[in-house]
DNA sequence: TGGCGATGGTCAACCGGTTGACCATCGCCA
DNA sequence: TGGCGATGGTCAACCGGTTGACCATCGCCA
């Protein structure tokens, strides 16, 4: 325990050679013979010499380190964009300093700061969603800077949003491939994101031939099931319905199913997001459903800061569960125990 | 944007003297004339001198680095640990490096080495709960370690656990203190933490001459509803019910009111850990619950490397709701709407 | 045999702070 | 008037690497 740690001169001294010389053949840099390189990577081993990173970042005046300003880190969403980020930036060798902003001006001002301070090499802000735009913070910082899942308000900063016209345009075509033709959709009424997928859903099934009127209210499951129940009132005709999300979904199955609809025979149902939010762990196999691909937005975010013009994709996918695949077997019983317990 | 940033030299050049004066004076230590000083800030004012941490901490042979292995950040209870630790941690100055093990080990290691490499001033472990002994890390790391939320299986090791026996004790002199008699307890039969909660509450009432038959099944709200079933079913005759998590105390309200009984009035009923997994934000008012304070575990883990031998109490809370408040008005309809959508 | 490029290495400055040793000056007291 | 402590500051080494300039030696070719 806090044993004087071994140094580059350490080596030196164990190889017989200078302490310049050894740091130029750990990084692969400058000439050294067979022999030579042989004795020092000896020493090394010997030694147990493990390079002070302190040191080192401050020598090449690069931190190795990256800042992460999220808005909301319990956020699952967001959440969903920062680990896929902190694992392409863990990948590449970079440790991450992340900063819950919780929407906080003060605290995001006092991040930006701290980040500037530590010299980090850059910076990634995530938002909390597309709804709005995120005050830019890249003319206080003197790294680069990138936003994922948010649109920074200077059109000069690079931002990565979800795909949400995408998803919409997912749904649509899934369904259409499923050869139904009365299609609802009961969507959300105040986000930037349900208003794309709306869109993109609406636009994709109008050239297709089937117009489609959209309903709206909140991201409850008490909507989806209210919207059900307005939709069959009105005596709408459905054999489809896409949702801005799962939870609307869930909603919709118990209508449905209350009004002895069969799913998918009578109606299919797709939702939006691919998470239960029941415990921690995803289930899926369920509700079809379209996944926005948040970690890999993460991901194409931190590669852009690593290495530029590094192409990346994270277009949503389509997550074939129960609710539209025909054909398959009866639930067994631990499934029906847990869509129970999921709809509870 | 990336002008040379100012540094102490600068400083000193603009105030007239030397760099090693500023650097005293700027740090509260050594001796300089008030009208010395009074020209040091100004020149650091004029000059927007911000230290180079970087090199701070090289010449300090201090980070302001704290290491956070946390082995799955997007699991709810580590992640409450994890910020109040970050808050506390972020309060002192000190940034944190989190790393997400994810129950691997080769991470695991792999991060242990970076956070040794970093010479990072401190380490906390964040656990998955009491359940198993956590692999010790501390002797691979040159610097204080913690363990929060899990226990090392190194004795010599400071963990830091939540107080489940006292939730349990908490929950059933709550009960008492309504004068509730006829007592039944839905627990959880494979985790610790679990099993602690019940001695508490069992042990506690047995103190107080009620004897609980405790019933075990797993997390789920459909557990809670069978479980509620098997005791009616079986003439139990109970006025309150303590269940082992949340979900469960769901699912027995719904098998509670199925049966038409009121809650309150006939039947109070108390969860553990006070939160819902319905849309992020926590909800709270409905469910009487026991809030297992995993902030301040996080707080307290924190303060302890920061500054052994620091008081903290973390200590889990009583959150009364709905379920065993008496007397209170009807619910309001956004309250019903929420509830209704809680429990779809 | 003289010149030149390649090979294998050393030297010293530098990154930007921190810290202990040291020094000059001043006022006060004996 | 000599000595001493307090005051206000400077000097230089140090933290542990990195990097460009430079140098000696060697083999080869003209």
């Amino acid at each position: 325990m806090a044993r004087k740690a071994t140094t580059l001169a350490d080596v030196a001294a164990a190889a017989g050679v200078s302490v310049s010389l050894v740091s130029k053949v750990l990084n692969n840099t400058g000439r050294a013979s067979e022999e030579t390189r042989r004795r020092i990577h000896d020493a090394v081993e010997r030694l147990d010499f493990r390079p002070n990173a302190l040191a080192k970042s401050f020598a090449r005046g690069r931190s190795e380190l990256v800042g992460i300003i999220i808005e909301d880190a319990s956020e699952i969403f967001s959440s969903m964009v920062l680990r896929g980020a902190e694992r392409r930036l863990a990948a590449a060798g970079l440790a991450t300093l992340v900063c819950d902003a919780a929407e906080s001006d003060q605290r995001r001002s006092q991040f930006v700061r701290a980040l500037e301070a530590r010299h980090v090499d850059a910076v990634l802000v995530i938002g909390s969603g597309p709804s709005g735009l995120y005050p830019s913070v890249s003319d206080r910082l003197s790294c680069p800077v990138a936003y994922a899942f948010c649109e920074s308000d200077d059109p000069a900063d690079v931002s990565f949003l979800p795909d949400d016209h995408g998803a919409g345009r997912l749904a649509a075509e899934h369904l259409l491939s499923l050869g139904r033709t009365r299609i609802a959709h009961i969507g959300e009424g105040s986000e930037r994101g349900a208003e794309l997928r709306t869109r993109g859903f609406v636009e994709t099934l109008a050239a297709a031939g089937h117009p489609v009127e959209p309903i709206f209210g909140d991201w409850s499951k008490a909507w989806g099931l209210q919207a059900v129940n307005r939709l069959i009132e009105a005596g709408t005709d459905v054999d489809a319905i896409f949702c801005a999300n799962d939870f609307i979904a869930y909603g919709a199955y118990v209508g449905l199913r209350a009004h002895g609809l069969r799913i998918p025979e009578d109606v299919a149902l797709v939702g939006h997001d691919h998470f239960s939010m029941d415990p921690p762990q995803r289930r899926s196999g369920f509700l079809t459903t379209i996944d926005p691909n948040l970690p890999a937005l993460g991901d194409a975010a931190a590669r852009h800061l690593i290495a530029p013009g590094t192409a990346a994709d994270f277009a949503p996918k389509l997550v074939v569960g129960r609710t539209t695949a025909g054909g398959q077997a009866a639930p067994d019983l631990a499934t029906l125990l847990e869509f129970i317990d999921q709809l509870l």
